[in-house]
DNA sequence: GCGGACTGCTTACCT
DNA sequence: ACAGGTAAGCAGTCCGCG
């Protein structure tokens, strides 16, 4: 595409450093399996804003003594925005007048939008409040546009000094020196081999991620924390700003497997000798005060607390209580903002917001677990849940307090410890490409990562970042429509499914498409309509966008590397027998952690959410993408390949041979650039006429579904059991003669169910439909669905009800048709619209083995009708 | 006044 | 606050019907 002279504003010494450690080759030292940490490693893992002390203050773990080391910032970096230049003559005295400022300097910026150098004006302040965040006489306001204005200073001062968060530092003589990453000399070798025909600077992105994503994580001491409150009324959980109610106990679980619990004595608990559950160190407190002093030396005491909700609940609710109870506020370890709730000394991590996370979720975690209370998560991650309690928590003996509050504190500590501490690791890895401190990596979503991850960048090339206001101007208008009204662009083509039962299909698709799109054409904001009259005369397929041609993008530099490197050297060798099982599982974490940036670097594009907002770039990925699908298609087709469905980068064909499949992945690095792979091999695979929705089943009996109403979340526990039952029996065919011995076994599971339920012998539980309400009741104004009539009841009964929640709800034969669980009874239940449900769930499956509802339920056509009216 | 056809809203899924 | 595409069920409305 185009050469290092272009970039005129590439860091010199930065690249250097990158590119010697490409081609050095002897003075490396051979790396261990798990390389020795020198003492004085330091892990930083946050950076924060010290008011009093008006300096940045740095946040490094000390794997050794476990401690906390605070380093101040002593460079005299001051917090800054940038504006026009010159200023203009009032603007330059308002802002000389403003009490905050320090002062002016000019300096020199390469700007994206115009692709030219320019010069502005550098307005330094004293304290980064001063620059804006006060609700009024902010510097920002004072001139016509401020670039750069709305980052948090800790954060600017990151990327100013390309300090990398979650790697390894020394301090010497005040000094913070980063300790850089050695490959080893043969990985290094074959890194090189990998990469040789890239690009300089592709080069250099691969060579500096490399060296982050290596590097090791130690492990990290820490303490899972939880509290528990009185609750005087029922089905209620006490208010965090009130504050009104005693903590009553506290409980920990920290790395070295201490366990504690500090309980309140209270005079209402009529328990002589509670039983305290072995290895257990249970402390009682006469007075509410001590406990929580108690709790103020724990939060002294641990570099990483670690919460399940601590944000919303626990810390937000014992700062408030401490304020209540008139300890002064310097005594109360904890900084409340708006959404989080922070520590002093420690870092602490909310594991609520991180497994909320969408991209976690999704991405790192496969959808194991589908809504977000502890329990829930805790039961699909590491197989345990919290205690169940009969009866409410301010009623409970001590013994029953102490071994449910004991769990919980377990169960969160365990949630970072499964699986070699992956979560702990995810969290380093996913900080270190991001740059936020671990705070904010496990707060915010994928569109603040790659923002940090895109703003890092620009200052390392000395590029002044466009506001949303310029970018938007320039570049916030697209050229399709989308199928779905309301959306910003054409997305995706899905292939209309050829109904029936296959055997023998194989899955293709694209890796990693959409990031190898934005790699392969240069996809970014700044290269998308770009101003060039050379750029402009090709267009992209289906738009009128066209790509710059001069210059490589930086979303293309940065998406485009992690790309390769997972593809290329994560993902393989987090396969590679060859290696010991801890590398491989490290190389797993790493693999993960790209995978979930990787997958929302597209989507961020298109959300006005995401601070570098473009939905050009967007709707090119998603352009692009549609002509390599049908392209493949129409490749498949004419190598005599039989297509049966596909969807956005896949394409399912019918007993393919091997020449073909080699044919057509030949094809697709040959003229698309990019890899084709086989994901999957079907032993057989059943569609009907819907989209998103098929049957398949491996060679090793193993079912793949997706899309049928059996497996969403919404439907009843007895409506899900016969259905996995069904799929369980389709598992064991092998060959399409063995069909008469599952519908045989399916008939029979479904007929006893059927029994079973008009004879009222499932519980309410079993036949409660369970649906999030995603928004406050009142929100609901144009329509008002069964959930949220169900909430309704909830609400009237002294419920209390928020967005997030589930409602369990029961189809009732009452005038509103449902019931929440809670107020319903077992006659009330609406047989007729169970068995019509389970007919419309079941009947997805029984279609592809040849068999009828009616039928099985044992109906006439006659019953049927008469049946339904 | 009732019910079928239709549209729109909401949730949960797929990639 | 990553995106768009698809399916299902229900709420609400329109319209025809002596």
């Amino acid at each position: 595409m185009k050469s290092l002279e272009s970039f005129l504003f590439l860091d010199e010494n930065n690249d250097k450093e990158g590119l010697e450690h490409f081609e050095q080759d002897d003075k490396v030292e051979v790396k261990s399996e798990n390389p020795a940490r020198k003492a004085s490693d330091l892990l930083l893992i946050s950076a924060t804003y010290d008011g009093k002390k008006r300096v940045v203050r740095l946040k490094l773990y000390d794997p050794k003594t476990n401690k906390i080391h605070f380093w101040y910032d002593n460079t005299k970096h001051l917090p800054y925005c940038l504006a026009e230049s010159p200023l203009k003559q009032n603007d330059k005295m308002a802002i000389e007048n403003h009490p905050g400022f320090d002062h002016f300097e000019q300096v020199k910026k390469y700007f994206p939008l115009t692709d030219q150098e320019i010069t502005v004006t550098k307005i330094y302040a004293k304290d980064p409040l001063a620059i804006g965040g006060r609700p009024s006489n902010n510097i920002r306001d004072l001139v016509p546009k401020a670039w750069e204005a709305r980052i948090r200073y800790y954060e600017s001062y990151i990327y100013d000094r390309q300090i990398s968060m979650g790697m390894p530092h020394e301090v010497k003589d005040d000094r913070l020196i980063p300790l850089d990453y050695q490959p080893s000399r043969e990985d290094h070798r074959k890194l090189e081999e990998l990469f040789k025909d890239e690009e300089r600077e592709f080069r250099f992105h691969i060579d500096r991620w490399f060296k982050l994503l290596e590097s090791p994580v130690p492990d990290f001491k820490r303490v899972a924390f939880d509290i528990e409150v009185f609750s005087s009324v029922p089905n209620r959980i006490p208010d965090p700003s009130e504050a009104s109610e005693k903590i009553i106990a506290a409980s920990m679980v920290d790395s070295d497997g201490n366990k504690r619990i500090l309980i309140l004595e209270r005079s209402e608990v009529k328990e002589e000798k509670p039983s305290i559950p072995e290895g257990v160190n249970v402390e009682f407190f006469e007075k509410e005060e001590s406990l929580i002093t108690e709790i103020f030396k724990i939060f002294a005491d641990y570099p990483i607390v670690l919460t399940y909700n601590g944000d919303e609940f626990d810390l937000r609710y014992i700062y408030n209580r401490a304020e209540k109870l008139n300890f002064p506020r310097e005594q109360i370890p904890i900084e409340l903002g708006r959404r989080a709730a922070l520590l002093s000394y420690g870092v602490h991590i909310d594991l609520y917001r991180f497994f909320f996370n969408r991209s976690i979720q999704i991405y790192a975690f496969g959808q194991k677990y589908t809504t977000f209370a502890l329990d829930v998560v805790a039961k699909s991650l590491i197989n345990i849940g919290k205690v169940e309690l009969e009866t409410p928590i301010h009623e409970l003996t001590y013994t029953e307090l102490i071994n449910y509050a004991l769990r919980d504190a377990e169960i969160t500590y365990k949630l970072t410890s499964f699986d070699d501490d992956l979560v702990m690791k995810l969290i380093v890895v996913l900080a270190r490409i991001s740059q936020l401190p671990l705070e904010d990596v496990t707060r915010q979503g994928v569109s603040g990562w790659i923002r940090s991850m895109m703003f890092s960048e620009h200052r390392r090339l000395n590029w002044l970042i466009p506001t949303s206001d310029e970018l938007l101007k320039l570049k916030g208008t697209t050229s399709t429509k989308s199928i779905i009204e309301g959306k910003k662009y054409r997305g995706a083509i899905v292939v209309d499914p050829k109904p029936g039962i296959h055997f023998n299909v194989s899955v293709l698709d694209f890796a990693s498409l959409y990031p190898s799109i934005i790699k392969k054409w240069n996809l970014s904001y700044e290269t998308v309509l770009c101003t060039h009259p050379d750029c402009k005369n090709e267009k992209i397929p289906e738009t009128d966008h066209w790509v710059c041609k001069k210059r490589k993008g930086i979303s293309s530099l940065l998406i485009g590397s992690l790309r390769d490197l997972r593809v290329k050297w994560y993902k393989p060798r987090s396969k590679d027998v060859r290696l010991s099982s801890t590398r491989r599982s490290w190389y797993n974490v790493i693999q993960q952690s790209l995978k979930v940036i990787l997958n929302a670097s597209y989507g961020v594009f298109g959300s006005t959410a995401f601070s570098l907002y473009c939905p050009p770039v967007a709707e090119s990925t998603a352009a692009i993408g549609r002509y390599a699908i049908t392209e493949a298609i129409n490749e498949a087709n004419s190598l005599g390949i039989e297509v049966l469905y596909g969807d956005t980068d896949s394409i399912f064909i019918k007993s393919p041979t091997k020449s073909q499949i080699d044919g057509l992945i030949k094809w697709s690095n040959d003229t698309m650039g990019i890899e084709l792979e086989v994901d999957k091999v079907y032993r057989y695979i059943a569609f009907s006429r819907l989209k998103k929705n098929y049957l398949g089943v491996y060679p090793d009996g193993r079912v793949d579904i997706k899309g049928l109403t059996g497996k969403k979340r919404h439907i009843p526990k007895f409506l899900k059991e016969v259905f996995f039952q069904v799929i369980q029996s389709l598992g064991e065919v092998t060959s399409p003669n063995e069909f008469e011995s599952a519908r045989r076994k399916i008939r029979s599971t479904v007929h006893s169910v059927y029994l079973k339920l008009k004879k009222r012998e499932y519980s309410l539980e079993d036949l409660a439909f369970s649906i999030m309400l995603s928004k406050p009741i009142k929100n609901y104004t144009k329509t008002t669905p069964q959930h949220v009539k169900a909430a309704k009841l909830l609400v009237e009964a002294g419920y209390e009800v928020k967005p997030g929640e589930i409602i369990f709800l029961i189809k009732s034969t009452n005038a509103e048709r449902v019931k929440p669980l809670q107020l319903a009874s077992i006659n009330e239940v609406d047989l007729k619209k169970y068995v019509q449900y389970m007919k419309s769930t079941l009947e997805q499956i029984l279609d592809i083995v040849g068999l009828e509802f009616d039928e099985i339920l044992g109906l006439t056509k006659l019953e049927t009708f008469l049946w339904n009216k």
